[in-house]
DNA sequence: TAAAAATACTCCATAGGTATTTTAT
DNA sequence: ATAAAATACCTATGGAGTATTTTTA
């Protein structure tokens, strides 16, 4: 992955645990498996450098970077969805 | 690939493509080769199911949804970049 | 002890590379 | 004839699954 982008898929499991603040809940909203998402925000973790949620046992709570990555990804999500939108308007 | 996102590597390429307007010298610019610009275009147009660029020969040039997409592709690099960059401030 | 997250593997999809072909100057 | 895009093929990284282990309510 460059150093200037996020993994979208990623972003999207992300944003999902931020909300439902369970890796096996998210798993199933997204249709993954828990272990997927675990993956998932390991990496994002890794990639910045960053600890996004606080893992008390199967307490999960995300952390103020968490917070602050959450922002984000919620513009970039929405664009993402406007612009499938603004394209299948396109046709075919 | 979820259907709600869309790929942010192939968005890169893209958004290089879209202001040099050469796959030789995007893949340049993304220390990628013009093979995989190609593939990440396609693969773009693929997943959308639109015509982004015209290619008469090699003359590269967009298209009015090329057009459109870009301006949600600046949207979400610049939303990614500045990400980073908060996430960069919560140290190593 | 039961439910949830982490971990250790395995597999496969695909991103990306090399080499070649096609095409338009 | 040459420079650039497309295509064929190959490889390797990592996304995702199954099974298992660890952990704490």
């Amino acid at each position: 992955m460059p150093p200037v982008i996020l993994d979208s898929r990623k972003l999207l499991a992300f944003a999902t645990l931020a909300r439902v603040c369970s890796f096996t809940q998210a798993a199933r909203e997204l249709s993954l498996t828990q272990s997927a998402v675990s993956h998932a925000i390991k990496g994002l973790e890794r990639d910045l450098g960053v600890r996004l949620f606080e893992r008390m046992g199967r307490k999960v709570t995300i952390t103020e970077a968490g917070r602050q990555l959450l922002q984000h990804t919620d513009v970039i999500l929405a664009e993402m969805q406007h612009a499938r939108e603004d394209m299948a308007a396109f046709g075919e």
